[in-house]
DNA sequence: ATCATGACTCGTA
DNA sequence: CTACGAGCCATGA
């Protein structure tokens, strides 16, 4: 894949590599692309990936396991019910159980890179 | 080429 | 414990 960004197709396709019922943050994401500073970008990379239906960017939250951006998905609580559908149970933009539901790149896909 | 912004994270007060 | 500031990289104008 890199034809594009090559950034945010890296963050799409670890994305679309969580497993339902899951969760992760921006900072691992970033940590597996190599940018664990670059927290933003995978943010802003979910930005761009808020078009396409094949990134569930309602599994990616922050370090806190807050849906900080849930604003961006319709200013609702649309992100939450997605996340309770999945089995993930949410109150108030905070992730309940985020320690078990925490699904981290680096370490289910560490020998892939 | 530079300036400004962003769905974050960490360190210090 | 909570609150604030600075750092970070990539994109758009």
């Amino acid at each position: 894949m890199k034809d594009n960004s090559g950034f945010f197709q890296r963050v799409y396709e670890v994305c679309r590599l969580i497993p339902r019922g899951r969760v992760t943050s921006y900072g691992a994401i970033a940590k597996y692309l190599g940018a664990a500073r670059s927290a933003r970008m995978v943010g802003w990379a979910m930005n761009s990936s808020h078009s396409l239906e094949d990134v569930p960017a309602h599994r990616v939250v922050n370090r806190n396991g807050v849906l900080t951006g849930k604003h961006h998905f319709g200013g609702t609580n649309a992100m939450q019910q997605l996340l309770e559908e999945e089995g993930v149970k949410v109150k108030d933009l905070q992730i309940i159980n985020f320690d078990a539901v925490f699904w981290d790149p680096m370490k289910e896909l560490s020998r892939e890179i």
